[in-house]
RNA sequence: GGAGGGGUACCAAAGCGGCCAAAUGGGGCGGACUGUAAAUCCGUUGCGUAAUGCUUCGUAGGUUCGAAUCCUACCCCCUCCA
């Protein structure tokens, strides 16, 4: 047995994963090169690629060598695994900006300067711009065969009701993809997530068939919720990693917000903290759940991964601060700073706004009638207050600092109006 | 090509001439309780309110004092037969 794979094990991170021994074998031997791919099918990763980015960061924890690879080829072909439907195909340029993005993203996973087991990036659009058909079709589509590629769950589910040439082929790409690395880099083993697994194993076989070389694949399970809505998506949408499409606040939220059901499977899943640590962490849940020490420590990890230490601490801050009440506490630019991540609006420096018209320009409610409605519902506060008469009018005085409205509407939903300054 | 069924608000699904801005369930948003949890309960969920106001029930017309509800044409979906 190999300790990084029993630990894989232990956080439950090992969904699938091909001749189990004969790759603890190799990774006892020594360092390896394995990959994980990301298509690019938006402007940035959301949570829901999180998890194989930081199991290839364990990887290199370990020693081992990572790379990432960003799918500027196959992002523009569309992977059939785990969709319904066919794909709407993206343009080029788009494709080459949100690539461009996504690259940026994946580097803060890894270490680039490690002597001996650097990161590296990569691009198959590097490999496969270049390719023709004719070659494509003699070297690379004469090991595959109709009956295995028709057998894949993706391609099998999708008979029925239809798929195009263009994705039925997208698995002997990302085969090529793994070939290629292989040949070049030495990659034995690519990650992914449990969709992946027909892809990968294809990529397993196209190695064996063309250098005889054998090569491995491990799929990370699909993240559930245990009251069955699914895992990433909040109210406003899916949960980026970008920081200016997902605050770094938002992002804190939305772990801290996790169900105790599920806060100890997370931390194994998405934290670095070690096995003593997260059984401390369980420990205390069971005898003080209220105190929330497991979604404190879950929160500020994860933000921390993905936004920085600072971000992460300002996260919690502010966090601490608004769920206090203490709005009317913070100073002038702790305002600024914690809530630079806040959906904002400014004002003329004499203006003198009624609530309603408040609400409705800071974006808090989406129509007038729906802001008279929250305010006589007593969701709205403003500086810390409870402000039930919609006929409210703010004047000069009435602001923090004399340049501030902090709005909040329900448990957590803030908003801050300036007025700018004479 | 033939026969039948259907398109209603975020989703599902009632309504079938006025009492319909449209039942009910889900979802959303709030509130209470609490631990920024779960469960539960309550309110609300087109827009705008001075208002018996304005715009909505696939699209376009028509009948009528009055239509989501009746008629005509068109578009789209599903099932069965060929």
């Amino acid at each position: 047995m190999n300790a990084l794979l029993e630990d894989l094990r232990w956080r439950g991170l090992i969904h699938q994963v091909t001749d189990e021994d004969q790759l603890a074998q190799r990774l006892n031997e020594g360092a390896i090169t394995l990959y994980v791919g990301f298509d690019p099918t938006a402007d940035s990763l959301h949570i829901g690629n999180l998890l194989p980015i930081l199991t290839l960061r364990r990887f290199q924890l370990a020693g081992h060598r990572p790379i990432a690879l960003v799918g500027g080829a196959t992002g523009l072909i569309g992977d059939p695994s785990g969709r319904q439907t066919e794909r709407q195909l993206n343009p080029t340029d788009v494709v080459a900006a949100w690539s461009a993005r996504i690259r940026e993203q994946l580097m803060r996973f890894l270490d680039f300067d490690a002597a001996e087991n650097g990161a590296v990036l990569a691009n198959n659009y590097d490999w496969t711009q270049g390719l023709d058909v004719i070659t494509f079709l003699r070297d690379i589509g004469k090991h595959f065969s109709l009956n295995y590629m028709l057998a894949k769950e993706s391609v099998e589910s999708r008979l029925e009701r239809g798929i195009s040439y263009t994705e039925f082929s997208y698995m002997i790409l990302q085969a090529y993809d793994f070939l290629t690395l292989h040949t070049q880099h030495g990659c034995i083993l690519q990650l992914g997530g449990s969709d992946q697994w027909g892809n990968i194993t294809a990529g397993i076989e196209l190695i064996r068939r063309v250098s005889g070389g054998e090569a491995f694949g491990l799929t990370v399970p699909l993240v559930t919720k245990a009251d069955g809505t699914k895992f990433g998506k909040t109210a406003s949408g899916a949960v980026w990693l970008d920081g200016s499409k997902t605050s770094p606040y938002q992002f804190y939220q939305f772990w801290y917000n996790t169900d105790d059901r599920d806060v100890i499977k997370y931390l194994k899943y998405f934290t670095f903290l070690d096995r003593s640590r997260i059984e401390e962490l369980e420990r205390e849940l069971q005898e003080r759940p209220e105190a929330r020490a497991a979604q404190r420590a879950l929160a500020h990890e994860v933000t921390a991964l993905v936004h920085g230490r600072a971000a992460a601490e300002r996260a919690a801050q502010v966090s601490q601060l608004l769920f206090n009440g203490e709005v009317r506490e913070l100073s002038a630019e702790e305002i600024e700073d914690a809530l630079r991540d806040v959906p904002s609006a400014t004002l003329a420096a004499d203006a003198q706004p009624g609530l309603i018209d408040l609400l409705v320009e800071v974006g808090a409610c989406s129509s007038r009638r729906q802001a008279r409605e929250d305010v006589q519902n007593g969701a709205v506060w403003v500086n810390g207050e409870r402000v039930t008469d919609a006929q409210r009018v703010f004047a000069t005085g009435d602001r923090l600092h004399g340049r501030y409205l902090v709005i909040r509407r329900g448990k957590r939903n803030y908003f801050v109006v300036r007025f700018a300054a004479n």
